[in-house]
DNA sequence: CCGATTCCGTTTGGTAGCAAACAATACCGG
DNA sequence: CCGGTATTGTTTGCTACCAAACGGAATCGG
């Protein structure tokens, strides 16, 4: 099971330590935190050649309108907040969005620099067909785990977040 | 233990169930794929804000000098591959990284579509000065987990890269 | 040799992502 | 009211990232 991990991952960590010499290196935390970022990278990359490519979509755009659509139409703000990403960067994904006619925009009126965004009948019909679809894939992306180690799994994760997030 | 937490996470998470309501999901495997997303954004943000940034450095230019620090000068497509980069990319990140001097491109004499990448010194001694510090960070970023905790979701993740790394 | 094919790194064209500067609007103290 | 300050979303300028197209260089079959 764990044996036939990554030969060469363990190479590089004999080879860390020698060009380390005496230092003293945290190696538990290093494969860590570089497993975090790969499965991360490996998991985006599959979902989005696999699913969201045939819909038109990158991951901040899938993110977007799943959000739009579990929360209902969203301030800028909060919608940054919480698809975790930053307003400027938003915007941009918010534009390609509506190009694609997935979202809109719309000014509030109570407060002219406000501006909420809300999916579109496109947008609804989409994220509805997709997202099963996607689920369907995270599942297959985590199917050699057992339903207790998928929530280990989530769970040790949910620390990390809380911790790295602390600025 | 798991508790206190992240009660914000938790409750986001509880939050999202009932908006989905009676669908049939795969919430183990939804909040397990979306936490590696999640976390791996929130460790690089930290990283790069906290260590790289002083250096001149993003999150690929510095995995991209460790990878030469670890294996000495490399062939192009070698070092996208241990990289986790697409070739076009890396041409672009050592593009930058040759601007501020930290490596040198070298024509293959024997085969001239070829071309190795090297450290310079420069490059060289910032790693070295880099490395131990972010790997604090690392060890910072994961400091509410107990060593078996770190490998355990070191173990899980790499069968979730071995998963989703199957195109 | 030579034509076709394969291999390699770069370029192109697009989206994503951030920090910092910005303009417009709202708000607050006097 | 009015001048200063805070807030909000966008713009600017940059890097990163990918797929696909490209063009030079090696290689292979005949």
């Amino acid at each position: 099971m764990e044996e036939r991990a990554s030969p060469r991952l363990l190479d590089a960590e004999r080879l860390i330590q020698a060009r380390l010499g005496d230092r003293r290196l945290d190696f538990d935390s290093m494969l860590a935190v570089s497993n975090i970022y790969r499965a991360a990278t490996a998991v985006r990359r599959r979902a989005e050649r696999g699913v969201l490519a045939q819909f038109g979509l990158s991951w901040g755009g899938f993110t977007t309108l799943w959000v739009l659509w579990v929360w209902g139409e969203m301030r800028t703000a909060d919608l940054a907040e919480e698809c975790d990403l930053s307003k400027a960067t938003l915007t941009g994904v918010v534009k390609t969005l509506e190009k694609r006619g997935f979202v809109e925009r719309r000014q509030v009126e109570s407060d002219r620099r406000r501006v909420t965004v809300a999916l579109t009948d496109t947008g609804l019909d989409t994220i509805e067909r997709l997202f099963p679809r996607f689920n369907r894939y995270e599942g297959e992306m985590v199917r050699e785990l057992s339903t207790d180690e998928k929530q280990a799994l989530a769970g040790l994760l949910r620390r990390v977040i809380v911790e790295a997030g602390r600025q």
